[in-house]
DNA sequence: GTATCTGCAAATCCTTTGCAAGTCA
DNA sequence: TGACTTGCAAAGGATTTGCAGATAC
């Protein structure tokens, strides 16, 4: 199972391909980077902008399309009408989201290796199962629709 | 593999919870129905308003709202910023698509039943799979990318 | 020096909501 | 009849874009 995760310095990354490494973007980075949850544009830009005030949210946004291009940060879409980022260094694991009562339980990465062997064998597609949200129904709320239904 | 699909006439299922049974209800679903792939809010809003010229496409989506809760119509997120619905009768799939090349593949049903049996062995989560979207490179785009990089 | 970036403001896109009139049962 | 639905118009929230000035290299 061969890894792609790239290396080299951050200035390397973007110089290599032609882009530049302003303050902007390290502090984006470095705000995913502290951030053990998968964290929205807005909160990135909250965060940045407590230390830089006049940083523009258009900023996060161009950045995050940016590095995203370049594998440095992945998307996650919980559901919730926003798309949540995780730096690429960060741990990986994967999300089981309740459609009933909205809870997310965090699952092991190795959870979805063989469905990756299945559609690389199956398919010769590679999935890049890095952070991926399942829904469905958790125990608890199974158990509650046993009962009865009714409207609102 | 016990299937929970319910049965019933449309009419049925609706008064069963209180609700009622309209002519642009019934006119979405048959946009739903008579669609082979998957269909966004806005196509099904176009198909209806050709014969009915006055819906509106407030209507159209809490009509989806209503029927996704009723378990008639699944909701598929292609990562276009846009959800597209698809009618519960309707054959199920998933999708592989290409990170790069936009590309999307469908794939049979099956490829994720081991999953679906692990998610439910080792977390007790019954995961709703069926219509998913999964991310990756495909063949091509896996050969191109071996070749060089480049800005734009 | 100059192509790349940023801030700003406005625009865009998808989706939701309040409300009064219309309609199914 | 009366609760449920709809159309309309306007709001909402996330993301994108044009442009002129600022900045990395």
């Amino acid at each position: 199972m061969h890894d792609m995760r790239e290396t080299g310095s951050i200035s390397d990354r973007l110089s290599e391909k032609g882009y530049r490494l302003t303050p902007q973007r390290l502090m984006i980075l470095s705000a995913m980077e502290s951030s053990h949850d998968h964290i929205s544009a807005e909160e990135i830009y909250a965060q940045v902008a407590a230390k830089y005030p006049n940083v523009n949210i258009s900023t996060v946004y161009r950045t995050l399309e940016l590095l995203k291009k370049l594998g440095m940060v992945y998307e996650i879409d919980l559901g919730e009408g926003r798309i949540r980022y995780h730096a690429e260094g960060s741990g990986h694991h994967h999300h089981l989201v309740c459609q009933d009562c909205g809870d997310v339980v965090d699952i092991d990465e190795s959870a979805l290796s063989s469905l990756k062997d299945i559609l690389l064998r199956d398919y010769n597609f590679r999935a890049e199962l890095r952070h991926v949200a399942i829904f469905g129904f958790c125990e608890k709320c199974r158990k509650k629709q046993s009962g009865g239904g009714g409207k609102k």
